[in-house]
DNA sequence: CAAAGCCCGGCACATATGTTCTGTTCGGAA
DNA sequence: TTCCGAACAGAACATATGTGCCGGGCTTTG
């Protein structure tokens, strides 16, 4: 028990309590409890007792607190880190399959839905917006039907990123590895074992570049 | 504008400002402002402006606020639905490859790391936890080299659910959709274009139900 | 033009809420 | 025992914060 470095500062019952108690008064309100809203909702007999654990809690690194101010309670990590991290709110701007470009200015898009992404999943940048997959057409990109994939609208791009590029003499959507070669581009597909394609630069067309692809069941 | 049932309704300047600066400060601290946090944070004059906009915001779907409640505001879509979903959190347990065995009690590691996830991303089950996929042992599923699965822990599947399969004579873990038919098993892979696997039942352990795939560029 | 309604300013008020002070209780160390 | 610090009780205090009221400018409507 002594000297456990990687372990978790000790908590008594009365600390675990609360830190449960805070998690869900916050998922449940999303706004933090008041000292007080703590109190009977912990069975804890004064105010004066829930800012002594508050105060070892912030000690330990599990919440932070900005004096004075109410409700300003923030869930940490234990090591001092932030635990809520912000969401990023991505609109999907419909579906893609074959054949269908992308949409050409997805700022002025009426979203059907928003997926609501913490930067975990998605790096938070302006202008992302998703699309959901129909048909196995990307099947060499390792995307399924039903798959929701991410874009960040670009109009180029850099060696072997992942975009989403318009053919435009077949007239079809491709994801792929990009590598622009002199007159013409390679495009590679992501299942490495199979073999890239070869097209003239003007005949290719960047819309966007692939972030993430999302896939639940 | 009359009898425009879907539209957003219109939002003035003010109101706008206010929710663009309620998604900021909430973002950077955790917790809701103030009404004189709002007051300052977008040049109102006064106190009474902001709470008869928050009033009018409020009536439009945009916010909920629970009256009396210092900082009690919640950011909703403007239908009236929560948008801030609560996160959960999931524990990545380490690697996965080819013949390496899934984490048989996964409550009792110690995760690397915790990935901060919204339910856009995946149901919110207990047990959850993630794995890195290492190298392309699983390109049949779809699953490429640096991605990262979410599993729950499972010892036994409904037919057709994707799961994570230990097959006992080869020593090693498949990702697969599973069909129980009668003394064998029959493996599915998710790619609809490649041949199924059959094994004995009684060489096949289920180890976990998949339930996301999640990719980043 | 008057009436009505929307939006805003300024201010005081009530209360919601963090803080602090004084004690008390309980174990373990000296 | 005595001493001391951690944890707890209870209450008072100070301020942070939501609300209500009154009035004014502005537009719309008749």
């Amino acid at each position: 028990m002594a000297g456990d470095l990687s372990a978790k500062q000790h908590l008594s019952e009365k600390q675990q309590d609360i830190l449960r108690f805070l998690e869900e008064f916050i998922s449940e309100h999303d706004y933090p409890p008041s000292i007080r809203d703590i109190q009977t909702g912990c069975d804890i007999s004064s105010t004066s007792v829930v800012d002594y654990n508050l105060k070892r809690l912030e000690e330990k690194g599990y919440i932070r607190r900005d004096r004075e101010v109410s409700r300003a309670i923030e869930l940490l990590d234990g090591q001092g880190e932030r635990r809520r991290r912000s969401t990023v709110q991505v609109p999907v701007l419909g579906k893609i399959a074959a054949g269908i470009p992308l949409p050409v200015h997805p700022d002025q898009m009426a979203p059907e839905e928003v997926l609501d992404l913490t930067e975990d999943t998605v790096p938070n940048r302006p202008g992302l917006y998703a699309l959901r997959v129909q048909g196995m057409s990307m099947i060499d990109a390792l995307i399924n039907d039903g798959d929701t994939v991410i874009l960040e609208p670009r109009n180029s791009a850099d060696p072997g990123e992942v975009v989403a590029a318009w053919i435009k003499d077949r007239e079809e959507t491709t994801l792929k590895k990009y590598y622009p070669e002199g007159a013409r581009v390679r495009l590679q597909p992501m299942n490495a074992s199979m073999d890239p394609i070869y097209e003239d630069a003007d005949n290719v067309e960047v819309q966007g570049r692939l972030v993430a692809t999302l896939r639940s069941f």
